[in-house]
DNA sequence: TTGTAGGCGTTATCAA
DNA sequence: TTGATAACGCCTACAA
């Protein structure tokens, strides 16, 4: 590959020139500029960024870990940081946890290492705190979703208590008592936020939350099928379900149809995450929006004031929700005991 | 950040050795490694990699093109070639082109800048072959799913034209004869090729093409739910759809249940992909299982030879796929006119 | 407006 | 086994 030396030498400048035609904004006389931009056509020259990369300390890459990525709620996330990323020159890093800490670690090296200028995290597991944060300027890290309370650095996330207590709430006005749940997984921030908002809407609507059936799952379509298989096993009355996800309130109808029970006549199901394939569910899901592609997009923000700023003090970003009601949800049917029985 | 020359001095040895001792294999005296060991721990330091990539000419890292990520046929791809490439020490650096070209050639340039080692492109809009292709050694690009038929460079697919034919057949076998379509884009490859099964297996039946209602989609939910719509307008018979993707399967199934149409006993329908969600519809969908992960680890690996022996001829890779039978098809009514009317 | 030259942090060659 | 030193390709004072 040709380097910014042979440029020069035809074009006839020195590479100092060379270097500042590249940049643009440098002061270059047109002439000049054009010869140099012919010998660039001529032999198809590309700036080595790695060279530029180690003189200027930076690389325009952000690291975005994620545990996975086959999960439309990563995706959109991802997405959402995409978006900005490429319009303020920065490239993005997929990084894929699996929620191994090690990993995790090796991708925040990777900031010392200079192969990236900062991460954003999506994920259980969190970031070591590198050492050289006490001594030098802080390396730009940016959570997202999940994180400890008492975390000091930039952060983003919704308000998934209250927007499950939103849900229970509108199951609630449709004559729902018996209101069984599904969870995500309760280690993590994200599960056992949504289940306290299911307790917290359970409360305000002076519903016992003690006696509610509640089935363990962990997001996924095959938890919400296993978790309402055991429901329906246990034998509990409900007349609802209202799931942490809506991948596993997909799960879920598809377990109810098996067991002959229609929803939302017999049983109303609701979700959480408004995915797009949930419009197309049978029946399209009752669920509450949480803007993802929003999320990915504030964290991306919260990066990019760090970068210009490292020294910025850390802020929380909390995102609003929406409750979106289709045809998974209808008013409890008097009687009460629908789901009694498998 | 300290650098290798604070560790030579604190270790008491040259940078060459600690160099040496960071690259392992080297010989360098069990005392003398402890002395580095213990500075780099001490200094906490991190070997630049841009520097290391500058000196070395590569930097580790893969491009993988992608015309959007909210998919979950991209995320299982590039999952793929994930589990590979952080096998063999690269980093996955993942690209959204939205089909752009100029985005497109924007990766491309980013070999020649070495900001990256490979591309792996998973796209209908094409790679341009770079001019140096022709004097130096080939840019190491990989190209999946999409590409034209005299392409010169590696590439990975499945054969979508025979799967697609083996759905057919298996709506035959059923006794359909009225089978509907609904195609992917057909000015993509796959598009094409999946309809071009379809055909194909109509003709083996002996069937008429000719006769069979076709809507044209895009692969997307909405594209089945709007198709189906169609579809169904049109009061042409049919006994069955053929969805060219899980997805427009998934919105047909919503739109015939609007119509107040069973599914199998009504209209039998089927997708192609085996989209995880798939096996959770209502009712759980027949589909072909194209393995979509293992593309993309084969395109991995098709990439690792060629960074390995960038001279070396292209290869082309084509996959097997398994018909799975599940319960959205049933044996043809034998009236045959269950969705003449909407 | 242009050129010279030092340095970014590594790796690799050659001697010792 | 170790050390000195020259690249790698670019940017940016500083000088002209």
């Amino acid at each position: 590959m040709a380097n910014i030396k042979d440029i020069a030498e035809l074009a006839g400048v020195s590479i100092a020139t060379v270097s500042r035609a590249l940049s643009q904004s440098a002061s270059v006389r047109p002439a000049t500029r054009r010869k140099i931009d012919e010998a660039i056509e001529k032999l198809n020259y590309r700036p080595n960024m790695l060279a530029s990369g180690l003189r200027r300390q930076r690389s325009n890459n952000i690291i975005v870990a994620v545990p996975n990525i086959s999960n439309p709620f990563t995706s959109r996330f991802v997405q959402g940081i995409e978006n900005l990323a490429r319009e303020a020159g920065y490239r993005v890093l997929l990084a894929i946890t699996e929620s191994d800490q090690m990993l995790l670690d090796s991708y925040v090296k990777m900031i010392a290492g200079k192969q990236a200028d900062g991460l954003i995290v999506l994920d259980t597991v969190q970031p070591c705190s590198p050492r050289e944060d006490s001594e030098d300027t802080p390396t730009p890290i940016v959570l997202a979703c999940e994180y400890p309370p008492d975390t000091t650095r930039s952060r983003v996330r919704h308000d998934n208590v209250e927007a499950m207590a939103a849900i229970v709430d509108h199951l609630v006005r449709l004559g729902h008592q018996k209101i069984a749940a599904i969870t995500g997984p309760i280690e993590q921030r994200m599960g056992l936020d949504r289940l306290s908002g299911f307790k917290l809407g359970m409360r305000r609507a002076g519903l016992d939350v003690a006696q509610a059936p509640i089935a363990y799952g962990d997001f996924s379509l095959d938890a919400g099928y296993r978790s309402t298989a055991e429901l329906l096993a246990r034998g509990d009355a409900f007349t609802a379900i209202c799931c942490a996800s809506d991948e596993m309130a997909i799960g879920a109808l598809a377990r109810l149809r098996e067991a002959g029970l229609k929803v939302p006549d017999d049983v109303s199901v609701t979700g959480f995450d408004n995915l797009r394939v949930s419009a197309f569910s049978i029946p399209p899901l009752t669920t509450v929006d949480v803007p993802i592609q929003g999320t990915g997009e504030a964290a991306m923000r919260l990066m990019l004031d760090l970068l210009r700023d490292p020294e910025e003090a850390p802020r929380e970003v909390i995102l609003p929700h929406k409750l979106v009601v289709r045809e998974s949800t209808a008013p409890a049917k008097k009687t009460g005991r629908a789901a009694a029985s498998k």
